[in-house]
DNA sequence: TTCCCCAACTGGTATTGACCAGTTGGCGTC
DNA sequence: GACGCCAACTGGTCAATACCAGTTGGGGAA
């Protein structure tokens, strides 16, 4: 099985062999693989070697292994697919947040928590508000559940002096959320979605759940009120929960 | 430095020292981590165990190793943001496709490779472009390249039937590229485009020369005439060097 | 002075061996 | 028959060791 005078090492040709056998099916999503012992008599390579292959398939994001159970093809759970142009102004004055509008579409069950704190700007968030670094931002920071499941993180950045006396600085902003309110302050939004993607950081990680290989969709949101920036949303989400759908026509 | 009654394992002790030492700038992009051997000094522990702990940071693309020089840590390369609603009527017609204009924007020497097949339609392509199972599509298979190095991916499939005898078989499409054929052809074109994340394939890895832990962004896009989906492109491109911006006020 | 080569670095691959830590199912007991 | 425990699986961690394979810089030869 593994040849010894190719030039390839041989936990290579491991981690291909068995990439291979997910890819043509032979392994099917949720199947279980050979255990490392079985592996190592089949490959005739040491553990370590097959520790080696599997170890690689993780990072890849193919197989998922649990301690005592076995290694398995990783099953993508269900995508949800989140159509970008709800932001319009019609379904908030619905009533309905983002989320909240995904959610009805879905078919879950939301529920978010919220902690709001002050800080000064700083970084990419105080550039894109176009702020005087050290100049205080209100800061909404969220964990969106779907069914009591972290999926989503995001974290919102408003000037304070939008923000100070208003109810954008409690914990619930009322119906339609923080868009409808700036919007009855007399702001017309307009939003950019700058959407990007990473390997987690370990809170991240940790926060949503996720297993070895999984990246995460970054999405920067800025909403701009006669072209000045007025909010900025960073919005993390697992890469394998997600896909982002823009209607793009632009005529 | 290791605490070895603490229960967490000395190798992820040492990621999360590393990590830090990166996270507060103690080690900024680009700097030489110390080398394997001295790290084995410095925390007590067997030399495969601060290799299992650099492993975990080059797979979440923390570090990069480079075999002979040494263990650094990540520079981030300059992204390159595309701007997604320039696919409207008004730069078509100027007689550029999306990445040319992109090219322009960015101010780097944009280059193309096509390679044109014709195949049965298969799996979610042929669900997207509503066809029966076996009927014929031209693939434009395609590799982007910035300044010579590749970039980008692009698969276009388009129903057969739309592109026989037209010039959409062919490796030029000319000016404005296959939209502005389609469009001379009678079609109002709209578009979709649906964003995901993911690790790349070992081919994709290669082809895009990407280094382990940077994941891929995907872009799938439909474009649809009077509601009849014409064409369906699905890119690939590293997460590394591209940020995608959206307008997405839709009122 | 210039050039080349090689020693001494760097990380990469592979083995053997030992023990820890979850999970599961079957056997024995009640 | 129901329950509980434990043996026999599973993967997880860590060590010591050996040698291979790129890279680099300095010393010696031309």
């Amino acid at each position: 099985m593994i040849d010894k005078e190719s030039g390839v090492p041989a936990y290579r040709q491991v981690a291909d062999t068995l990439r291979d056998r997910v890819a043509t099916g032979q392994y099917p999503p949720g199947h279980q693989v050979p255990s490392e012992r079985d592996l190592v008599d089949e490959f005739g390579v040491s553990r370590p070697t097959i520790r080696q292959a599997i170890e690689l398939l993780r990072s890849d994001g193919v197989l998922v292994a649990e301690h005592g159970r076995g290694i398995f093809v990783r099953q993508r759970p269900t995508v949800r697919r989140l159509a970008r142009n709800r932001l319009s102004r019609a379904a908030r004055d619905a009533g309905r947040g983002a989320f909240l509008a995904d959610a009805d579409e879905g078919g879950w069950t939301p529920s978010v928590s919220v902690r709001i704190r002050f800080e000064p700007a700083a970084g990419r968030v105080a550039e894109l508000l176009q702020l005087a670094p050290g100049a205080e931002v209100t800061i909404r920071d969220r964990i969106m559940r779907a069914d009591g499941e972290p999926v989503q993180l995001a974290v919102s950045h408003l000037p304070r002096e939008l923000t100070q006396g208003t109810v954008l600085e409690d914990v619930d902003t009322g119906d339609g959320g923080t868009y409808a309110r700036l919007e009855e302050a007399g702001h017309r939004l307009r939003f950019e979605e700058l959407v990007g993607a990473r390997m987690p950081t370990s809170e991240e990680r940790t926060q949503l759940g996720l297993t070895r290989g999984t990246p995460v969709l970054t999405v920067t949101r800025v909403a701009t009120s006669s072209g000045r920036p007025v909010e900025v949303t960073e919005m993390v989400m697992s890469a394998d929960l997600y896909e982002l759908l823009y209607d793009v026509s632009g005529d």
